[in-house]
DNA sequence: TATGTTATCGCAAATACTTGCAGGAACTCG
DNA sequence: CGAGTTCCTGCAAGTATTTGCGATAACATA
């Protein structure tokens, strides 16, 4: 697949993949890094970074910034999402599409403007959060 | 207001304060050190940082992601907008926040997910940049 | 206005991420 | 299978932003 775009194999690719597909959930870019080390010890930081950001660009994985840190995940066909990240806990709860074509079919009308849902990501506070904390917000 | 909110006013404070104010538009961090400087010149640009930091939690300024450099502009109530980014050309137009109630209430309704709307930006593709560019986007 | 308290500042070091470069590896073609 | 081309990698330096720390300035109180 990464051939048919023009990328080569590579055993620092090959690597970075499956520790983020045996993963499961999203990583940070230290922990596949520490992964990958353990198995090729001349992985180097800057590799992961790019390499990581080549298999987004392929479609491979799929990228969220969670507070303020990358974040990458296995690209699985059929279940797509975005991200609800939390500001107090840092969690990351998935968002079916479905909630954000209405909005995304407003810009595009609107204003001519292509939003790029495929990294798209909101930051707020959870429902647990919002319950636990002094809740400020006081919904209308 | 700031002295309200137990904040000390300092001549740094006021004159980053000041530079951000004269601009009109959303200023980024360096281009707001540049100014400042120029006034009293043991200017720190972590002091900038911080200070606009410190007005954004005090809602004096909002901050907007551009591309993945901060952005800061005044604060204006009344005229409260998001932003959409647009990828190629890092341009920023605002938008109303009535184009995203809806999306809230929706996020809250259904996950009791408050989104921080206060900060809230999109990026994608702008109308002038999907025309020229080849467009890769085919909307059905 | 003098004095104490503590927020704030400037500096330098740290963090997360990116980039330039030169050697080496992957793929291509014969 | 061997040689050439070009992509990738590791290393080190660079960028944007944050943070620890000791000195100083702002504000409150007398």
């Amino acid at each position: 697949m990464l051939r048919r775009q023009g990328y080569r194999i590579t055993p620092q690719r090959v690597l970075v993949l499956s520790v983020v597909a045996e993963n499961g959930g999203h990583m940070g870019v230290d922990e596949v890094f520490q992964q990958a080390k353990e198995a090729h010890q001349y992985m180097d930081l800057a590799t992961v970074y790019r390499t990581l950001r080549l298999f987004r660009d392929a479609g491979v994985v799929t990228e969220v910034e969670i507070g303020d840190r990358l974040h990458y995940e296995l690209t699985l066909p059929g279940q797509l999402h975005h991200h609800m990240v939390c500001r107090e806990c840092m969690g990351a709860y998935n968002l079916s599409p479905h909630y954000l074509e209405e909005f995304r079919e407003t810009l595009l009308h609107e204003f001519g403007f292509m939003p790029d849902i495929e990294h798209f990501s909101i930051t707020g506070t959870c429902s647990t959060c919002r319950g636990e904390m002094g809740r400020d917000d006081a919904q209308s």
